[in-house]
DNA sequence: TTTGGTGTGGTCTGGA
DNA sequence: TCCAGACCACACC
């Protein structure tokens, strides 16, 4: 028979001594299908010092017994030809039946003296063979095969005689399926599940309660033994794809497991029955269903998209609004429990309950497409690249490069590698040019396209290409300042990859362009963009990376010299065009036009592109009609990484600022924005009056204190502090109080009335009763306002009503 | 198990 | 009471 499916999910299982792969993922139709390939075999490379031949044979005659003494059997050994750290030569590819034996026979002959390396016997075997194959996740194959009459939750399972990719668009509706549970802690650690709900992309609505609930969705049943089964049926009959919660790894998930286990309740939820595993990861926990695969969002908006988002904290109420403008519904908790225990009514839980279900499925439309396109483009399944961090999306992409190119993977470093690579003193990283403070009028703003991954294709920056033997003093490719130099013979792997990237992202924008931006075409493309910027932008910071498989110091500091090299004589070139350089960092340039000089700009473009080298290229950002850098609070001249411009048509761009720290109050934050607008549409009166008008609010304590909350991060655990900062004071205080903190925790306080220090005063918001009105005008507007009003001229006196002109409140200063 | 370095600025701490 | 330096969080690229 043949069928297409769509790949979901991978693992492998070993039967009689014979691993076979197992394939999830769902059919044109629509159903679930399980893909078996008992063809792979395990294997791993040995780089012999001695002629292969001579290797192999010596092998072959071994008898290789393990620490238990157990037999270790060879399954076969070929001869293979690859390139291993940058030179192509023959090695030896030796096979054996199990996964598991490949630890054992490295384990037996890593102390051989005719070895040099072993490689490759550190990757799962099921991740070795989508990438040995070429298969990537989130993608179409075809299959022949035949049908195994085999019991699983699949609409059938297919042994696979030939697997190919198949080139298609299309992506199925794949079915999502949301979860959410309440609690009630019942007993010193225990937690007991009062309600679950479940949503799904196709209309299935449910919440199944212990208790009495009239909700239309509800499903009363007869206590928490009940909603788990209920909810193991759900997903049974559903099949969903993706079972997906928020922070599910670490709660949802991990209770669910814990009170089946307590009722003794097989969770066999994943595809081919297999069970529910939570499984211990350092300090967090990842619960696997495979099959209906499981993504925690909370995970990937952690690890990818914190630093993308507004949201002071990632809660799902914050993150939801911010993504899809849904917020959570109000719910009192402890009218909640009191309905529970007293066997009222829970309607209104259960709506809640239900609603969370409902926007976690909305953010899972949305964020899953990001996570398949990384997927897509790694080779990672989804539950894994759920869960990875920017480290191992470039690892998993150059490993699955690495497999089409004939390249063997470098091993991970081991531990002692690893603390010797941190022991180095941190290398040398980007400019960064002083700005010059004040408001500036006229600004044009350039920058180098994606700098360090075109540095590194431009430059053929890899670990293997480094003062290779065969161009040694070609000046061609030195590094400025460094007795280091590249290869310019030799393509490197990593260029090589990362050119493929930096390309076939312009090759994808440049077909965006002819598309509407609303077509499921345009925003599917984007996602494979934005995917391909995420992975090539890592890649510098991999090379430096400790625990990287392809770390090479000097090639990482190599990046950033040339990346200084280029900008300083970038800003050479401006200057001796007569351009007053405002300021730069990194790869950027802002140059003050006086007036309409295009002509001048361009000159300046193509006389940098003409030294750029490869596929460098210095870009035109835009116009600014004004902009502002202020001076830096202690030391001199203007401060870096903190402006404010202000476009044609009035938009804002503003970097730095307390405005976007989430560390300031709302209405520092706010009327720094204000004030920053006003600024640079020259209407620095009003200001001036704004800023006073804040102050007069806030002594008259009209200020509410939602807005004066002040958000800081709990970075480790409280004991570790040596130094206790407000937050930390505040939290301290919070848990004496019964609040849960954890590390990781932000925590919202308020600095209140009082004597003392201010770490003393800041209360754990819900609890602050009301506010300290000198430290919010002495610690949070002022600082915040009067250094932006200083680069226009303005004293702090003006500010605070203490200059001549406002004879109202001269007084002295004291 | 955390891709890298550069930079600002608040608060605390301990010594003068 | 003042101040420098350490500690800490969060931003930019």
């Amino acid at each position: 028979m043949h069928i297409d499916f769509f790949l979901t999910d991978a693992d492998y299982i070993v039967i009689d001594n014979k691993p076979v792969i197992r394939l999830f993922g769902k059919t044109e139709k629509g159903e679930s299908v399980i893909v078996k390939d008992d063809l792979f075999k395990p294997y791993l490379y040995v780089i012999p010092i001695i002629s292969v031949k001579e290797a192999k044979k010596t092998i072959s005659d071994l008898e290789l017994f393990d620490k238990n003494n157990v037999q270790v059997i060879i399954d076969s050994i070929e001869i293979v030809k690859k390139e291993v750290d940058g030179k192509s030569q023959e090695i030896l590819k030796i096979f054996t039946q199990t996964p598991n034996d490949i630890q054992r026979l490295k384990d037996i002959i890593k102390g051989l003296d005719f070895i040099t390396s072993i490689r490759e016997f550190d990757i799962a075997f099921h991740k070795q063979y989508l990438f040995d194959n070429g298969f990537s996740p989130m993608t179409w194959f075809s299959v022949d095969g035949h049908i195994l009459g085999e019991d699983s939750y699949a609409d059938f399972v297919v042994i696979a005689s030939n697997i190919k990719p198949k080139i298609s668009k299309s992506i199925p509706k794949l079915k999502i399926m949301a979860f959410d549970i309440e609690t009630m802690q019942t007993k010193e650690d225990i937690k007991e599940i009062l309600m679950l709900s479940v949503a799904t992309n196709t209309g299935l609505k449910k919440v199944f309660s212990h208790g009495k609930s009239t909700f239309e969705h509800s499903e009363p049943v007869k206590d928490e033994k009940a909603i788990i089964e209920r909810f193991k049926e759900c997903i049974i009959t559903e099949k969903p794809d993706f079972i997906v919660g928020y922070n599910s790894d670490s709660f949802d998930f991990t209770i669910i497991k814990e009170r089946a286990d307590k009722y003794r309740i097989r969770l066999d939820i994943g595809m081919a029955g297999q069970l529910l595993t939570i499984q211990k990861r350092g300090m967090t926990s990842a619960a696997i269903t495979k099959g209906f695969v499981h993504i925690d969002l909370y995970q990937f908006v952690f690890r990818i998209m914190r630093t993308t988002l507004k949201s002071e904290t990632l809660t799902l109420d914050n993150v939801a609004s911010e993504l899809i403008g849904e917020k959570k519904l109000d719910v009192d908790f402890d009218k909640m429990y009191d309905d529970w225990k007293n066997k009222r009514d829970m309607k209104d839980s259960a709506r809640y309950n239900l609603h969370d279900s409902v926007i976690t499925l909305k953010l899972a439309e949305k964020i899953l497409t990001n996570i398949s396109a990384l997927s897509k483009l790694t080779g990672l399944v989804p539950f894994d690249s759920s869960r990875s961090t920017y480290g191992q999306f470039v690892e998993s992409f150059a490993m699955k490069k690495a497999a089409q190119l004939d390249v063997v993977i470098p091993n991970r470093p081991l531990s002692d590698e690893i603390s010797n690579r941190m022991e180095q003193a941190p290398i040398e990283g980007a400019f960064v040019a002083t700005p010059r403070a004040g408001l500036h009028k006229n600004i044009a703003v350039f920058d180098f396209r994606s700098l360090y991954p075109s540095i590194i294709v431009s430059h053929n920056i890899d670990p293997f290409t480094f003062n290779c033997s065969c161009c040694k003093g070609n000046p061609k490719n030195k590094v400025h300042g460094f007795s280091y130099s590249f290869c310019t013979k030799k393509h490197g792997f990593v260029p090589t990859i990362v050119e493929e990237l930096v390309m076939g992202r312009y090759d994808i924008k440049k077909r965006m362009k002819s598309l509407d931006i609303l077509s499921e075409e345009y925003s599917r493309l984007d996602m494979d963009q934005y995917a391909m910027k995420t992975v090539s932008n890592a890649f510098y910071g991999y090379l430096g990376f400790a625990g990287s498989r392809w770390y090479k110091r000097e090639s990482a500091e190599s990046v950033t010299a040339f990346g200084r090299d280029y900008i300083h004589k970038t800003i050479a070139i401006a200057e001796n065009l007569g351009f007053d350089v405002l300021y730069g960092d990194t790869d950027s340039l802002f140059l003050r036009t006086d007036k309409n000089i295009d002509d001048i700009l361009n000159t300046f473009l193509r006389d940098v592109n003409k030294i750029l080298p490869g596929i460098m290229e210095l870009e035109y950002e835009g116009h600014f009609k004004s902009g502002l850098f202020v001076s830096k609070k202690t030391g001199t001249g203007g401060a870096k990484k903190k402006y404010a411009l202000l476009d044609d048509k009035g938009n804002m761009k503003i970097r730095g600022f307390e405005k976007v720290r989430r560390d300031w109050s709302h209405l520092a934050r706010n009327t720094q924005e204000v004030v920053l607008q006003l600024v640079l549409s020259d209407k620095k009166d009003e200001a001036v009056s704004l800023v006073k008008k804040t102050i007069l609010n806030l002594k008259g304590g009209k200020v509410d204190l939602e807005s004066l909350i002040i958000f800081n991060q709990l970075t480790r655990a409280i004991e570790k502090y040596t130094q206790k900062g407000p937050h930390v004071s505040a939290a301290i205080r919070a848990r004496v109080a019964g609040i849960d903190i954890v590390p990781g925790m932000v925590i919202p306080y308020i600095i209140t009335k009082g004597s003392g220090s201010i770490s003393s005063r800041a209360v754990y918001a819900p609890f602050a009763k009301n506010y300290d009105p000198d430290y919010y005008i002495n610690k949070q507007i002022m600082p915040t306002t009067l250094r932006i009003l200083e680069a226009v001229g303005v004293s702090e006196d003006e500010l605070l009503g203490k200059s001549k002109q406002s004879g109202l409140f001269s007084f002295s200063k004291k």
